[in-house]
DNA sequence: TATTTGACCAAGA
DNA sequence: ATCTTGGCCAAAT
């Protein structure tokens, strides 16, 4: 069996995306600042790599002041994908924007 | 080991 | 509001 191994900042990234509740979304801002780190970049990378769409909802992850970011890969067609998860949840899209104050889960 | 690459961020112009 | 610039840091090369 697997000994001693340690978990990737990417796995990381992926445990706490799975706390966001229904009806919330995050940034790469703030899971970075929940790692303690200011690698927003790396998390925009581990979801990037991200194989397991249905087990690991990295459509909440969005940027910091709102605008969508992107969804398997930069794709601009992918984003429709990104935007029906999110309204699916309730969550409204103004403009490509979504409102943090409303929808921004702080728990983490 | 060193360099390059981003689904980012914040401050300026 | 849009664009540029410098900074950030884990992973891949």
């Amino acid at each position: 069996m697997m000994l001693m191994s340690k978990k990737s900042f990417t796995e990381r990234c992926y445990e706490l995306l799975k706390k966001v509740p229904k009806g919330k979304v995050t940034t790469y801002k703030s899971l970075a600042r929940a790692l303690n780190t200011k690698a927003y970049r790396a998390v925009g990378e581990a979801m990037k790599k991200n194989k397991h769409p249905n087990t690991i909802p990295c459509y909440k992850v969005i940027n910091s002041n709102g605008s969508l970011g992107g969804y398997m890969g930069s794709d601009p067609k992918n984003l429709k994908k990104k935007i029906q998860l999110l309204r699916a949840e309730g969550i409204e899209i103004k403009n490509n924007k979504i409102d943090l104050d409303k929808y921004l889960y702080r728990g983490l």
